[in-house]
DNA sequence: GAAAAGGTTGAACGGGCGTTCTAAATAGAT
DNA sequence: ATCTATTTAGAACGCCCGTTCAACCTTTTC
């Protein structure tokens, strides 16, 4: 069973530039910029080499993808564990730089079968994630999830992000600004309300 | 200055054609797979004749955009004028086929500067003709301003179709049925609250 | 019915794509 | 120092792309 021999010492490295290679063009052209020659060009190698490290262009996207979101939902559950989760949460939501990637393997995903599957897995398992946190922490900041429950609150969140940071990135005149400005007031009065709550508890307990 | 000597009778509904077949394809393989090549096609025509009607294929995204772009604004501006406004935009902006083009001229903008400044300006259009709407709307439905301005309502509106819409279409498991039922009850307790202040309003005054 | 404009086609251009094949260079193990 | 698996490059395959060009058909106009 002991079968893999000798893996060489720059070959680690190697793919790590080959994936951050493919992010910077998903980023910076779109994901249809994604060629082995393009990336293969943009590290100072070959195209077939990429195909040695990634045999074909959708597990490179796959490979790509989990990367990403290994460290997203790493990050997102210490979000949800912090002191403000709300806050984290919003903020992570709200980096553009991750939710660009993210629009561009969604879109990827939309055409490429295998990738669609790792998405799609992805993105159950951080839903369930949220909705699981948000069953405890709606109450702790004062929400009824009668009329906001908890999916409805995720979804929301979720792409009150994806649209001022689209909008933002492209540079769309349509009051994104102010749209976050009032969401990180809102995120902060809830925030407070659940300390207030706390502390409240607390000391009646 | 009377040039223009003879168009022919089947040269619109030609047009109409090549912009139909060009949706169908954003719809079932994403905007990368649209080319003169599979819009001929698709038509049962030849690629030259796409780039008669259309010189570059730039041009066709943008003419796709604007027909598009003119039907939805006309039905956003009917909407927000309605009986039920917010019903009638949440119902527009959650209808899967729109949404889902829009998503992908969306995505075909961030790489073409032409289509680009074509989105940014119907994006603006309609933002203003909401925010101007929601600056009226907003207290009649018992919701305070200060709270949520009227960029973050409608930013949060456009993000949560396109986040319920995206996961449903691709079949994503992030309970997106639920985050829907639950904001149909949400709209549809805000139209009821609105329409009790307006009878209020009308015997009380 | 002839002239002219509008509409349509087939072939071709240069270029990028994913991928494979072969063969060479290289590095680690002995 | 040699062996061997790993890593790399070069060339080539067939395919699709956007676009152009010259030629043809068809409709309108007179």
């Amino acid at each position: 069973m002991a079968e893999g021999r000798r893996p060489r010492a720059a070959t680690e490295e190697k793919r790590k530039r080959i994936l951050d290679a493919t992010e910077e063009i998903m980023l910076k052209d779109g994901y249809a910029a994604v060629s082995s020659r393009s990336v293969a060009a943009a590290v100072g190698i070959g195209a077939p080499l990429v195909h040695y490290y990634f045999p074909t262009i959708d597990e490179l996207f796959v490979a790509v993808l989990r990367r990403r979101a290994g460290r997203n939902v790493e990050r997102m559950a210490e979000a949800l564990m912090s002191a403000e989760p709300l806050r984290a949460w919003w903020e992570q939501a709200s980096d553009p730089r991750g939710t660009a990637m993210f629009v561009e393997l969604l879109a990827a995903a939309n055409h490429r079968p295998a990738l669609k599957a790792e998405v799609g897995g992805i993105a159950r398992d951080v839903r369930r994630m949220q909705l699981d946190a948000l069953g405890e922490l709606l109450g702790e900041y004062g929400i009824d999830p009668e009329q906001l429950p908890p999916p409805l609150v995720a979804a929301a969140i979720q792409g009150l992000a994806f649209s001022v940071v689209q909008d933002q990135a492209a540079g769309y005149d349509t009051a994104a600004d102010e749209a976050i400005a009032a969401m990180d007031r809102l995120v902060g009065r809830l925030e407070a309300r659940r300390q207030l709550r706390s502390d409240r508890g607390a000391r009646g307990a």
